[in-house]
DNA sequence: TTAATTAAAGTCAAAAATAGTCAAAGAGGG
DNA sequence: CCCTCTTTGACTATTTTTGACTTTAATTAA
């Protein structure tokens, strides 16, 4: 699997966010930029796409020197807007495993439920299928 | 019947995905065209005529730098009857604990997303949610 | 204190690298 | 000869990579 110098940065910086063990981080992004080798608007062209609000992230930064950026992720969860896509849903499984409330091999399986209904599903019942599972889980959660 | 480009492009993916052993890869559509010295629309057009959903494959794609056409095998189960309901499911899933091709948690929790469905959605909907957990159910366990 | 300098980060658009679409032309089998 | 499936290629769409230029903040010099 051919990774994209996107791709490695962002899996960088998942790392990094990952071992914060404070879900945040605050990187010079020149720094980052160096450490691989390209131009920074590389490091923002990477934290524009992948780590949106939309992927549960949140970003500060600031200019000049001792600049920084900041990424923060969300815990929001399932709540407020009942319209829920793949990728939040998807965020939602990350923090259940990573809570350890469901085990390697329900994540992987419900990776695969989302996936096939991101795939085979209209919008709308994508929706409700993930209704169904974060209600599902939810009970099922709190049974343990 | 003599066999053409087409058909042995599909050969060419077809063990690909057997070798390697999960079911799914990763190619890069120029290279493959290159390889067979034809137009990358060929290759597009043999993935969209012989990996089909219907055929028990799904396919996603990126483009751009470092772009891929990623074909995952799906396993299907009896395709004929397309109706399932909740009790044909549960069926489905004692059996695959009994095989043991998913364990306690993860049968529990299957449990719960049935229920949740079977209570909260529409017959028609209802079945969509569970042709897709079969398929995923298909793909999971064949990815043990 | 204010102005200049330096050290970040942001913006934007062009260029490059892929993949997708679609319709016309070609090739076999009935 | 027709019909269907295959092959091609021109054009489109998407994603990544790069770089010139802008903005902002901290530090230093006057």
């Amino acid at each position: 699997m051919r990774r994209s110098l996107a791709d490695k940065i962002e899996q960088y910086i998942k790392v990094l966010i990952e071992k914060s063990g404070a879900g945040q981080i605050e990187i010079q992004r020149s720094e980052l930029a160096e450490t691989f080798s390209c131009v920074p608007s590389q490091v923002t062209y990477v934290i524009s796409t992948r780590f949106t609000q939309e992927e549960g992230y949140v970003t500060e930064s600031r200019r000049g020197g001792n600049g920084f950026v900041r990424i923060t992720r969300t815990q929001w969860i399932n709540k407020v807007d009942n319209s829920i896509n793949r990728n939040q849903i998807k965020a939602y499984l990350d923090d259940l495993l990573k809570r350890q409330l469901i085990g390697n091999q329900e994540y992987t399986m419900l990776v695969y439920v989302v996936e096939s209904a991101a795939q085979g599903l209209a919008a709308e019942q994508q929706n409700q299928l993930f209704q169904v599972i974060i209600n599902a889980l939810g009970k099922y959660t709190s049974s343990l």
